[in-house]
DNA sequence: ATTAGTCAAGAACGTTCGTTCCTAAACTCC
DNA sequence: GGAGTTTAGGAACGAACGTTCTTGACTAAT
């Protein structure tokens, strides 16, 4: 009963998510969401309770569909190499992973929930590069784990850099002499 | 003639890029400035023009103070695993790189500006990872640029990571991993 | 001693922020 | 076809923002 609403809570999510990954929090006014969204005021309050609210469950949802696809296909790439190519190679996840940029830059230090967010996907992302370094019997296993702990934060550091300037030749060209590099001594 | 100033400047810029690299822009207001730098708002706007002028001066002095002699030291290592060691031993240097972590992510991509700043910067971190490669006649130039390149990339991911929350061990184990792993194969 | 100039102190400015209130519209159920 | 309920729309709220203005204190040169 009541009035329907006029718009979908999913499509909106995922445009806010969009939208977060552009600029960052404090940057963003309930404005612009509410022109950006297409969706008046009072409906994201009702909805979403606050802007934080609507924040955390725009992040949530790009964790689950953008980040945790890509962390299933890093560990299904097969060494460290195509995990790399993976991360970065396709551009359909930029946006979730400057939003986890973000997230993890100026959100996690001042909010606790959304660190609470970011540890467990950013351990899966460990996890994924474990798997997909494989175990190798000649070399000690806490090499191995450490090796898989920078390459998440090595692609991480790529898209940062693209995210601050830096040609995307550029960062291509390392990500594609790391992945020979990887390659060549696994 | 005049009265005296009742701050030193060289210190006023130096608190102010430790309170920056604490949280971000929006997230520190210019009364945060004042309470936190003991100066009087009409000094502040007197002598640095606005917030935005005080943020820029504030980042080319750690830029300068903090970022540049870690590039030196890095380039000085003489080997991929001492520049990473080198970068990340020393927390004196983490307000530094917090700081440039947080205008690359949230600054760069709106102020041009802070962007201009930025890019010089890490071409000197690539330049001086590539240094610390140091040349190796039977592998590829372009690889070693590549790797150089990651090599930076996997500095600033890490520290993002230590940023995020995930635990300084983790940390530094990653990058013992790595730099035990690169000086085995270099 | 007076004058001119700079600085400190704090009140106050107009804007913008996130949020709430109020009313009209649109739907389901009885 | 009212009654009840939920949404949409827009105005309006107090608080906080970056910035400016006003006043009084202080120092150096005249």
């Amino acid at each position: 009963m009541g009035r329907p609403r006029g718009f979908d809570e999913a499509t909106v999510v995922r445009s806010a998510a969009e939208l977060f990954s552009t600029r960052s929090y404090d940057g963003i006014s309930m404005d612009d969401l509410v022109t950006h969204l297409g969706v008046h005021r009072n409906s994201l309050y009702k909805t979403f309770g606050s802007k934080r609210g609507l924040y955390l469950v725009a992040l949530r949802w790009s964790l689950r569909h953008h980040i945790a696809p890509l962390v299933d296909r890093v560990a299904a790439a097969g060494d460290l190499a195509g995990a790399l190519r993976v991360a970065l190679g396709e551009p359909a996840t930029e946006a979730g992973l400057n939003l986890l940029l973000m997230a993890a830059v100026e959100r996690a230090p001042v909010d606790p929930e959304v660190a609470d967010e970011l540890a467990p996907v950013l351990a899966a992302f460990d996890q994924a590069a474990r798997t997909a370094a494989g175990r190798h019997p000649d070399r000690d296993e806490q090499d191995d784990d450490g090796v898989a702990l920078a390459l998440t934060a090595t692609i991480l550091g790529l898209r940062l850099r693209a995210r601050a300037g830096t040609p995307g030749t550029t960062i291509d060209q390392a990500g594609a002499a790391l992945a020979h590099r990887l390659t060549r001594h696994t």
